[in-house]
DNA sequence: GCATTTAATATTGTATACATGAATAGCCTA
DNA sequence: TAGGCTATTCATGTATACAATATTAAATGC
């Protein structure tokens, strides 16, 4: 058993239903955004269920919910699997991020305190940490978090949110394009930016953050995966033909 | 089972439960766009379930999708109700229609053709048309497909899927704070703003966007309602106890 | 021996029954 | 008669049973 489940069911007893739908909801949703579950892994209710205690019925209610965030695809009849996010969906969050983001800047700027900075820098440091650790998934998640902790700080909800949920796609898109060790986002970009705001200046708070988003979007490979069935006959093609069909499988 | 029931089965009949479920929600969510379901209403599982002759599984799951939408919001225990959007999330869909929708616009001016040109007229004569008949909610719903459409047309799906939700919120913002009689989107400004597009003019369209959203949002009387058990210490103060108690209530 | 059809199995879709908690109405008391 | 308490009613939360469909395995024909 992992120790996503363990933790779950360590967690699971003394909890009332809204809360502990929440615990579950958040490990699922941690659980793919820092790749311990796979894009294309399928999450199978009974499998769920079991694992954390509850019955399908909850189970479905949060595959829905990740659905609508599009961290997991509900295909009909079949179940709900890991999201694996196209080049163009890639395409689209990245660009999304550059004017949403970028676009924040200057309110963060305006609004950011001392306490606010203090905090970011904390979340920088122990993103730094992570990384030099080798534990690169909690790097990612630790990234994400601070993006989407900026875009609160604009004190507009509502665009937050939409940061919130482009920041576990892109999780998603560099875990399946991203090279490893390359992480996204570089060393001390994130104290140089909470540096930028701190000082007040929007501006080129803005345009850094515009160059740190198009560096991460740089580093990935956009070379699409093979399908989990690969189709044989595309990939040998004739020379197939020519080898003898056990010496392959 | 009642004869009414049996009988309203029957009508039910030839749709699979995917189609079913979309058009379920597609109606709850008109109406609640067009305000024939008000801010505040109660959504009862059961009055649902037999309007639409289904059972509460499938409202569960629709009333959970609007909600994470915020047309309808959930309380623990209590149930769901339309959603009464505050000043503060007015304020904050506004701004984000600002800077997604206007952001929008130059791929908007730089991607559109003759045959969007067009559809996009269309739209537009019949939101002309419904207003001249004085059908104001269907003129809502209208103008909120209007955007959505040329949010799609940037070719960002993820950026236009955000303009969706923000119209959706929109249009309920309207339907609580927007004057009778003063519909937010100016009778022939969608056919201007078609035509800088039609001229490649992203930077024009982007501006006159601009004012679009501000004049709508300016219509706007944003006095919050009174709740329903309005605080009567907060509303009367001290003066409230210069006044004998039975003469007021 | 391979392909195609058919049976078995596994998994999701839907409805319903029961449990839990909230709102309400009635009752009792002061 | 007003206030508070209790019992009833009603609505939602959760689990489970059953139905429908997809996947897999087996069997049969070529």
């Amino acid at each position: 058993m992992s120790e996503v489940q363990m933790a779950a069911k360590r967690r699971a007893p003394a909890k009332e239903g809204e809360e502990r739908h929440e615990t579950i909801y958040r490990a699922v949703s941690d659980a793919i955004v820092e790749q311990r579950l796979k894009p294309g892994a399928r999450l199978r209710e009974d499998a769920l269920a079991d694992v954390f205690n509850i019955s399908r019925t909850g189970i479905r209610k949060i595959l829905q919910r990740l659905a609508l965030e599009q961290l997991v695809t509900l295909t009909p009849r079949r179940g709900a699997s890991v999201t694996r996010p196209t080049a163009e969906e890639a395409k689209d969050v990245f660009d999304a991020r550059q004017l949403i983001e970028c676009g924040l800047m200057p309110d963060v700027a305006r609004r950011i305190g001392a306490k606010e900075a203090a905090e970011l820098r904390e979340m920088a440091r122990q993103e730094r940490q992570a990384l030099r650790s080798g534990q690169q998934s909690i790097a990612i998640r630790l990234s994400a978090d601070f993006h989407v902790r900026l875009a609160q700080l604009s004190g507009n909800a509502t665009l937050a949110e939409f940061v919130e949920r482009l920041c576990s796609r892109s999780s998603l898109i560099l875990a399946v394009y991203g090279h490893r060790g390359h992480l996204g986002c570089e060393s001390h970009d994130h104290d140089d930016l909470i540096g930028y705001l701190e000082a007040g200046n929007g501006e080129r708070a803005k345009s850094f953050m515009s160059r740190h988003l198009k560096a991460i979007e740089a580093s990935l490979s956009m070379v699409e995966e093979e399908d989990n069935v690969p189709d044989l006959q595309d990939i040998f093609g004739d020379s197939g033909a020519l080898v003898k069909p056990n010496t392959r499988y």
